[in-house]
DNA sequence: CTCCCGATAT
DNA sequence: ATATCAGGAG
C-alpha cells in the first residue's frame, strides 16, 4: 500500500488534533537539568528518570557541583536508570567540557551539543528543540517505530527517519511534531502490542491489525 | 555490530 | 520469562 503526500497530510492532522497539547515528560528547570535528564533517559522510561533527576538535582543540579559530587557518588544516584557506569562517565565528562569551554552554560548550538560526550544526534535536537526554541525532530525509538509503521518516512536509520520526517511536516511544526510522534507511541502505537483497536489512525494506516 | 544495564509492562 | 524503555560510543 502507498502511502501518498495526501495521506500523510491527513495523518499529521489527525496526530496534531490528537496530541495538541503534549509536551516533554522530562521534569527540568533550565537547560542544564534537561541535558542531564534527556542523557539519562537512554533506554529508560521518563517516569523512572524523573525519579532519579528529582533526588539528583536536588543534591546538585551545575556542572560544578557535579563534578562535585565526583563518578562514585553520581553512578550511585543513577544507577536505577540502567546503563549506569556510561552515563556517569558521560556526565562527568560533558560538565567539565562545559565548565572549560562554555563557562558552566549548555551551548544553544546544534554541532556544539553533539560534541558533548554522551549527546548523539538524538539528545542534541531534543535539548536544541526544547531547551532553545529550535526547529528539530528528535528520532528516538517511538517517533522510529510510529514513523515506520505509519509510513509517515521510512527508514532503516534514525537518521534517514529525521530526513524523511523533515521532508513531510513544514518546519514550523517539526518539535511539535516530535511530541505527537512520541505521545502517539507511549499511548496506542505501542511497540508490545499496539492498540490498534483504538487508534484514531486505523482507517490511514498501513500497518494496522486487521483484528482487534 | 556489540556492549552497556536496572526497572517495568506484558 | 522477557521485550522494551525519550541512545551513544567503540
Amino acid at each position: 500500500m502507498k502511502v501518498t503526500k495526501k495521506v500523510k497530510d491527513e495523518m499529521l492532522a489527525i496526530l496534531e488534533n490528537t496530541y495538541k497539547d503534549t509536551k516533554s515528560a522530562l521534569n527540568f528547570n533550565n537547560p542544564f537539568e534537561l541535558l542531564i535528564a534527556v542523557i539519562l533517559s537512554a533506554q529508560c522510561t521518563d517516569k523512572r528518570v524523573n525519579v532519579t533527576t528529582a533526588r539528583l538535582f536536588a543534591k546538585a543540579n551545575t556542572p560544578e557541583a557535579i563534578l562535585n559530587m565526583g563518578v562514585e557518588n553520581l553512578e550511585n544516584e543513577i544507577r536505577d536508570c540502567g546503563l549506569f557506569r556510561n552515563k556517569a562517565k558521560n556526565i562527568i565528562a560533558t560538565c567539565h567540557k562545559l565548565c572549560s569551554d562554555y563557562n558552566g552554560q549548555v551551548p544553544s548550538g546544534f554541532d556544539e551539543l553533539l560534541k558533548l560526550p554522551g549527546v548523539g544526534r538524538k539528545t542534541a535536537n531534543v535539548v536544541s528543540s526544547i531547551a532553545f526554541n529550535r526547529p528539530a525532530i528528535a528520532v528516538d525509538t517511538h517517533v522510529f517505530r510510529v514513523s515506520n509503521r505509519l509510513r509517515l518516512a521510512e527508514g532503516a536509520t534514525p537518521n534517514e527517519v529525521e530526513k524523511g520526517l523533515q521532508k513531510a511536516i513544514p518546519m514550523e511544526k517539526w518539535s511539535d511534531a516530535h511530541h505527537w510522534l512520541i505521545w502517539h507511541g507511549r499511548k496506542i502505537c505501542r511497540a508490545r502490542k499496539p492498540l490498534c483497536g483504538e487508534c484514531p489512525l486505523k482507517e490511514l494506516c498501513p500497518s494496522a491489525a486487521i483484528d482487534a
